[in-house]
DNA sequence: TGTACATCAGTGAACGCGCGTTCACTGATGTAC
DNA sequence: TGTACATCAGTGAACGCGCGTTCACTGATGTAC
């Protein structure tokens, strides 16, 4: 039967065992995240952390679903700044507030993004945090007067309809595939930049990514 | 001085060595492979692996070119294997023979696209075997008749010019940048596949990945 | 074909490290009267 | 406002584990005569 006050005192520390182990994760990665070294750097013993926590997979979920948040309010912060621009535009300012998020925290964007760590499996907490950026697209795709596309290419029982049409309503079937080919097609430029596979063949990383951007506009028809 | 035989068993037991190493990989993942664990799995002292690998480090290396070389090799038997078909189709025989490849060894595919292991840097060994995998889609567009793209929208420095003509010659920048941004486009759809990204979203994997690859044939203008 | 010897492959103990987690404990803090 | 006490936050030692790497060593193997 936790008071008021104890419980507050609770979650403020919670939240600065999380910032420290934020700090850790951006300079060393996520592989290298421990207990021992969030407690260390906070001058406290390892075992104080059990405290908040109740293990290293806990502490990692934390994050995660911290990450997915950041993400998702970078996301519907760029959303709602282009609310009167035309979707090509919204569109380009939305792909370059994602990459923009994980250039500035890597380590983040692979935990969220990357080699799933192993042993780890995200329970389900994540997933409405990790739905604010496919939301974050649909809004911009909602009201944009996508070109058809013809849905007798994708086959019933591709895609799970009813939770597109969820994020996605009135949108046939072949354009809620190519808005998940989209999707994913910016995620893989970013990783494909941030882990290195362009190097030799781009030379300057944010120009090629606005084109690349643009490619992909075209790609879920939105129009010119 | 050692002798030529001395030498051939020496590549040999580091064959063997690579095998377990390989199956370890493929079980357990990247991270958790570790130069005891596959001399314990080979009933050896972990001290005797120091005769064949510098360190583990090493070891890791040569797994990365050797899955590197695998996925290329996979590549390249798809491209000839479609030798005599349109365009279109080849494109797509290629994009699953990676997916293909991605599935039969996710770890693997995860050393090689997933978040780079913190502390260990690629070396440029690796690249040449990095490199045959985009010369597999090169050498189907070599011969596609692309539909033409504006050049207008790529400045000038934005590419490595000289390195994609090298693979691409006989395109314009605007192809080559289209190019760049289908292939990570491939490995996007493919890594949101195996890292979990489609789930809840995608019922039939397979049939959905089909459909993708043809929107980004669509996307560097393959013809229909 | 037989023997002597140099080189090789592999051993096993050891070093020092970091990890997650548990547990009995000591002060400090907040609450109830 | 003061005191008694329950709950709390944090300690530090310990357990058992696995890791990479080194090192002096012992048999086995291949070679040269």
């Amino acid at each position: 039967m936790a008071s008021p006050k104890v419980e507050q005192n609770r979650a403020i520390k919670a939240e600065a065992i999380k910032a420290e182990a934020r700090l850790l994760l951006a300079r060393d990665g996520a592989s290298s995240l421990s207990l021992r070294a969030v407690a260390r750097s906070m001058g406290l013993a390892s075992s104080a952390l059990y405290r908040y926590f109740e293990s290293r997979d806990a502490l990692l979920t934390s994050l995660i679903v911290d990450a997915y948040d950041d993400l998702g309010e970078a996301c519907e912060r760029s959303v709602q700044a282009s609310a009167a621009w035309v979707p090509r535009a919204r569109f380009a300012a939305l792909c370059g507030a994602i990459r923009n998020w994980a250039l500035a925290q890597p380590h983040a964007y692979g935990l969220l993004f990357g080699t799933p760590i192993p042993g780890y499996a995200a329970p389900a907490t994540t997933i409405d945090a990790a739905t604010r950026v496919p939301l974050a697209f649909a809004a911009i795709l909602h009201d944009a007067p996508l070109e058809s596309a013809n849905d007798d290419a994708v086959p019933a029982g591709t895609l799970v309809d009813a939770a597109l049409v969820a994020i996605l309503p009135g949108q046939s079937r072949a354009t809620h595939a190519r808005a998940l080919c989209t999707w994913s097609s910016v995620f893989g430029l970013v990783s494909f930049e941030l882990f290195g596979h362009f190097v030799g063949s781009v030379a300057d990383p944010e120009r090629f990514f606005d084109v690349a951007v643009a490619n992909l506009a075209d790609l879920i028809g939105v129009p010119r």
